[in-house]
DNA sequence: GTCCAGGTTCACG
DNA sequence: CGTGAACATGGA
C-alpha cells in the first residue's frame, strides 16, 4: 500500500509494527473510530484525524497543519516494543492463540476524561450503543472541529466541565438513563478538581483505582478501564462478561468461579502487563462468537 | 415479546 | 461473605 504525503502538515507516517489498526480501534476501547473505505477517522485530542495502515505502519492524516505529532503517536503508543511487552504473559494455549490470531492489536492511550465518561455510559450497554451514546453528546455538547471539506462534520468530546453545567434530565434525554446520575457526578468532579485525573498517575495502582471506586457508577470493572486505557496502567486487568466467559473457558473449564475469584486470579496470574492479555482475550472472545460485524453466514 | 449488553449498588440471608 | 434484583434503553 502507497502512503503518499502530498501536504506538508498535515500527514505523517509512524514506522511502528507490528500494528493491528482495525482490531486496535475497534475493540471497544475507544469509541469514536469509524471505518470507511480502509481507512479510520475519529477525533484526538481536539483534532479530526484519518489513519491508514500500510506496509511501513500507521500514515495519519489531519485536517490542520501539524508540527508535532508527539500527541498522536503517544495516543496510538508507538513507541511501545510489543513484542517484547507480549513475550512477558504467561503461556497459555488459549491466549497464546490470541496473540497470534491479532498480534498488533495495542492499548491506546485515551484522554482520562473522555475515557472515563465513556466507560461510565458503557455499563450494561452494547459497544453499538455506547458508541452513539457518545457520539451523541459529543454532537450536541463538543465543539465543531475542522474538517476537510470532502468529509462530514466532526466534534470534540465535551470538557468535563460542560457536561458538568448540564443537568440529568438532560442527560437522561439523550438516552442515558440510570447511567445519567453518574456521569454528572464524575464531570463535577472532574471540573471542580476533587477528581484529579492526571494526578493519578502519580499514585500506586490500588491508590488509584479506589480513588476512581470512589465515584458512583464506578465499580471495579470501570475502574481499571480508565486506568488501563488511559492512565497508562499496564496491570489492571478489567474483567466483564467476554473476559470471564475467556478466563473460564481457558483457566477453569471444570467449574465456575465467582467474578470476585476471577479478579482475584487476575491479580496474580499475568504479571506487569496483565492488561494486554485482557485485551487479546477480550478481542479474541468477541471475535470468534458473537462480534456482529464478523459474524459468518453458515 | 424475550434476552442481553465491556456493571454497579443495595437489600437480604 | 455470597447471591439476587433493580436500574433504563435499545439492539439482536
Amino acid at each position: 500500500m502507497v502512503c503518499a504525503e502530498p501536504k506538508p502538515g498535515l500527514h505523517h507516517l509512524f514506522r511502528v509494527r507490528p500494528y493491528d489498526l482495525a482490531a486496535t480501534l475497534d475493540s471497544g476501547q475507544a469509541f469514536r473510530w469509524t471505518q470507511s473505505s480502509g481507512s479510520w477517522t475519529g477525533v484526538v485530542g481536539g483534532r479530526w484525524v484519518r489513519l491508514r495502515s500500510c506496509a511501513e505502519g500507521i500514515a495519519a492524516e489531519t485536517a490542520a497543519p501539524v508540527k508535532d505529532w508527539g500527541w498522536l503517536g503517544d495516543y496510538l503508543q508507538v513507541q511501545v516494543d510489543l513484542n517484547r511487552v507480549l513475550d512477558t504473559l504467561p503461556p497459555h494455549p488459549q491466549l497464546a492463540s490470541a496473540l497470534t490470531q491479532h498480534r498488533g492489536l495495542r492499548l491506546l492511550r485515551q484522554d482520562p476524561w473522555e475515557c472515563l465518561a465513556s466507560f461510565i455510559l458503557s455499563s450494561t450497554k452494547q459497544i453499538k450503543q455506547i458508541k452513539q451514546i457518545v457520539e451523541r453528546l459529543c454532537r450536541e455538547h463538543g465543539d465543531r472541529v475542522p474538517t476537510p471539506a470532502t468529509e462530514p462534520e466532526a466534534w470534540s468530546f465535551p470538557v468535563a466541565g460542560r457536561v458538568a453545567d448540564l443537568r440529568e434530565t438532560d442527560l437522561r434525554a439523550m438516552g442515558m438513563g440510570f447511567r445519567a446520575p453518574h456521569l454528572l457526578r464524575a464531570a463535577q468532579a472532574v471540573a471542580s478538581g476533587s477528581m484529579d485525573l492526571e494526578g493519578l498517575k502519580r499514585l500506586s495502582l490500588a491508590e488509584a483505582r479506589a480513588s476512581l471506586m470512589n465515584l458512583p457508577g464506578v465499580g471495579r470493572k470501570i475502574a481499571d478501564c480508565v486506568l488501563l486505557f488511559s492512565l497508562g496502567f499496564d496491570e489492571a486487568f478489567p474483567v466483564d462478561v467476554w473476559v470471564m466467559r475467556a478466563l473460564k473457558s481457558a483457566w477453569f473449564p471444570n467449574r465456575s468461579p465467582s467474578l470476585k475469584e476471577l479478579v482475584r486470579f487476575s491479580e496474580s496470574h499475568f504479571g506487569p502487563h496483565a492488561g494486554y492479555a485482557q485485551q487479546y482475550l477480550f478481542h479474541q472472545a468477541r471475535s470468534n462468537s458473537s462480534f456482529p460485524r464478523l459474524k459468518v453466514i453458515t
